[in-house]
DNA sequence: CAATTTACCTGGGTGC
DNA sequence: TGCACCCAGGTAAATT
């Protein structure tokens, strides 16, 4: 399932390939995504230049222009004058998500597209393909005339980047306050820190000793003092993890499958790494989480 | 009213 | 082989 450390492989996978060029194609064969894919997408982004290929949560976000950044100004020449080209506004951006089962891979053309191929964009002699077997991803387009990207609804409520000096143990703890649901669910929710899924957040937990259960708001600074690298750290791992398999979106167009060495998730009744406790599995909102009940209090 | 809970979309995998 | 059921991420709707 990707979460962010997949998404954000993906973004470095794809950007190269992306950035700078012009969409030639685009072609929709299911409008059926999480939500409709816009008619007359193809339409829209004909002839667009994809400025660059940005990422805000699990959300990947490819900027369209009319037409190319101008061109790197050498640096004797780069005060600000009258005759300077002005670059062209964005049109708008192309918001993907990959949902939980989506994966977006570069083709050469004449790949013949498979079963769950919904969505192609070519730029250049490649082809951007979104595969997504249950279409619970989703393509959409926000012009500019609506604003910079964080005002679509779908961003708009979205929490802080935990890969950014923003996320701080100081704001956890005061976002929590008077929260009754569990720090699991809270990190799962999104809406102070974006990109934990139910892996990370179980993974993240374990490491920094705390039990999931626990409600947010009964949490130390102190203890959210020892979360909040343990979060930042368990992403960056993966996305490191996932970096080295960035080589494959050259040769085979696709990202290859990674993931880290699970401490606890998926790990049911397996003996803790740490302490050969029993590995524990609770549900919470529908949705396991995986704890070792002696190391985490 | 804000926080929390529930329902929902889809289809691969699993167990009978 | 068939088939009912579980599960997943993230959002909208319903509820407290």
């Amino acid at each position: 399932m990707p979460e962010l450390p997949e998404v954000e492989v993906t973004r470095r996978g794809i950007a190269p390939h992306l950035e700078g060029r012009t969409i030639n194609s685009t072609v929709v064969r299911h409008h059926g995504m999480r939500w409709p894919v816009p008619q007359g997408l193809a339409d829209t982004l004909q002839g667009l230049t994809v400025r660059q290929v940005g990422r805000r949560g699990k959300y990947l976000l490819l900027e369209c222009a009319q037409q190319a950044a101008a061109p790197v100004k050498s640096g004797k020449n780069s005060a600000k004058t009258a005759a300077e080209p002005a670059i062209a506004a964005p049109k708008g951006w192309l918001i993907l998500h990959l949902g939980m089962s989506g994966s977006l891979s570069l083709v050469g053309p004449g790949v013949a597209p498979g079963k769950h191929a919904h969505f192609d964009l070519t730029a250049g002699e490649r082809t951007l393909r979104l595969n997504d077997p249950r279409r619970f991803g989703a393509v959409l387009w926000h012009p500019a005339g609506d604003g910079p990207p964080e005002s679509h609804p779908l961003l708009a409520g979205l929490g802080v980047e935990p890969l950014t000096p923003a996320f701080t143990a100081e704001l956890l703890f005061r976002a929590t306050r008077g929260r009754k649901a569990s720090i699991k669910q809270v990190l799962l929710a999104g809406d102070i820190v974006v990109g934990v899924g139910n892996i990370y957040a179980s993974e993240s937990l374990f490491r920094a000793r705390i039990r999931p259960t626990m409600a947010a708001g009964r949490l130390s600074l102190a203890r959210f003092g020892q979360l909040v690298p343990q979060i930042r750290e368990v992403l960056s791992q993966a996305i490191a993890k996932g970096g080295s398999t960035l080589r494959d979106f050259h040769s085979n167009g696709e990202s290859g499958y990674f993931q880290l060495d699970y401490f606890v998730y998926d790990r049911t009744g397996e003996p803790c790494k740490v302490c050969k406790t029993a590995i524990r599995r609770v549900v919470q909102g529908q949705r396991s989480t995986f704890y070792c009940p002696t190391c985490q209090k």
